[in-house]
DNA sequence: CGCCTTTGACCGGCGC
DNA sequence: GCGCCGGTCAAAGGCG
């Protein structure tokens, strides 16, 4: 059952203090380091609602450098709030499929969509008044890139409506919100203070359309109007897929990460990212191996 | 003109 | 109750 805990979601429920498990995990600079080495990573896209390049466009799926501009180091970890583990309405965090995705979004979420549509009606006819109901918040997952640009390309459009000086950072903290109507997913993006070459991305909710920005059947296309240079879709991606593909294909059609996907109904997305996570404790853990091994030559591994 | 960012103000949750 | 802090709003301005 090794799949399905390479699925495992970041589900974080309630406030998330950044800094807090961000600084925890830090020690991940030396995997950082290690991934440099490949100049690439996957995962990122796979995270931010891929589930329209579905397995066919595995081939030509672009390597998350794609999602930013040249100069930046993409390195993608996903990290995990110690919140997550502790989540309680997180109904199983170790056996996650697209179906616990959508188990996780069931009524909890489902309920709060509804609750904040009416909060932000009322919100904008006058400044509302709480519903008495603790506000809920979507599940949420965080990763860190290393890049030299806050704002990551993802394929959505996003429209910044906030930032803020973070406590005990010296580098504020930006709000974005999907453009596309109805649509509540929002991230936050910071930088990490410990390492300001990290940016430290929040993903909250899912995207109920498509990535306004790439339309399935053309990624060129898509790519320069979403500012993607031609070049970077002409990485090498062939002869780094041929390795994952083996390893991954089998989770191609069985997950959903992370609820990112038409909610997580027709569309199978993947997970192939390197993925590193903190434990309560705070120490860093290279928690599922199995899915590290699937990415990562084991060999790279022993050389740690 | 539409879309976006900026930025100060506001609000709610939480700890003391 | 108070202050801190995270998150959001919304007016103003910039840009293509």
């Amino acid at each position: 059952m090794e799949g399905k805990e390479v699925v495992k979601i970041e589900n974080f429920v309630g406030s998330t203090t950044f800094p807090d498990h961000i600084q925890s995990s830090y020690p991940l600079q030396g995997l950082f380091d290690f991934c440099e080495g490949d100049r690439s990573s996957l995962g990122f896209m796979e995270l931010l609602g891929m589930q329209d390049y579905s397995p066919f466009v595995f081939d030509m799926l672009p390597v998350p450098s794609m999602l930013q501009p040249a100069a930046s180091k993409p390195v993608v970890t996903k990290i995990e709030s110690p919140e997550a583990l502790n989540q309680p309405a997180t109904p199983n965090s170790s056996s996650i499929s697209s179906a616990s995705s959508e188990a996780l979004n069931d009524e909890p979420v489902m309920a709060a969509d509804n609750e904040e549509e009416e909060q932000q009606k009322t919100k904008k006819e006058l400044k509302p008044k709480k519903t008495n109901q603790k506000r809920q918040r979507e599940p949420r997952f965080a990763f860190m890139t290393k890049s030299d640009v806050d704002h990551l390309e993802d394929g959505y459009r996003w429209r910044k409506y906030g930032q803020k000086a973070v406590k005990n950072s010296p580098f504020p903290r930006s709000y974005y919100r999907c453009t596309s109507a109805s649509c509540n997913v929002k991230k936050r993006v910071e930088r990490s203070f410990s390492d300001p070459s990290i940016v430290v991305t929040t993903y909250e909710g899912q995207h109920i359309h498509p990535s306004p920005v790439m339309p399935r059947p053309s990624f060129a296309g898509a790519a320069s109007e979403s500012g993607f240079s031609a070049t970077t879709f002409a990485m090498p991606m062939q002869r780094r897929l041929s390795l994952y593909q083996q390893q991954q294909q089998h989770l191609v059609n069985s997950f959903s990460p992370l609820g990112f996907g038409y909610n997580g109904t027709t569309n199978a997305s993947f997970l192939h990212e390197r993925r590193f996570c903190t434990n309560p404790a705070g120490s860093t853990l290279l928690e599922d191996h199995g899915l590290l091994e699937d990415i990562v030559p084991s060999h790279m591994l022993n050389e740690e």
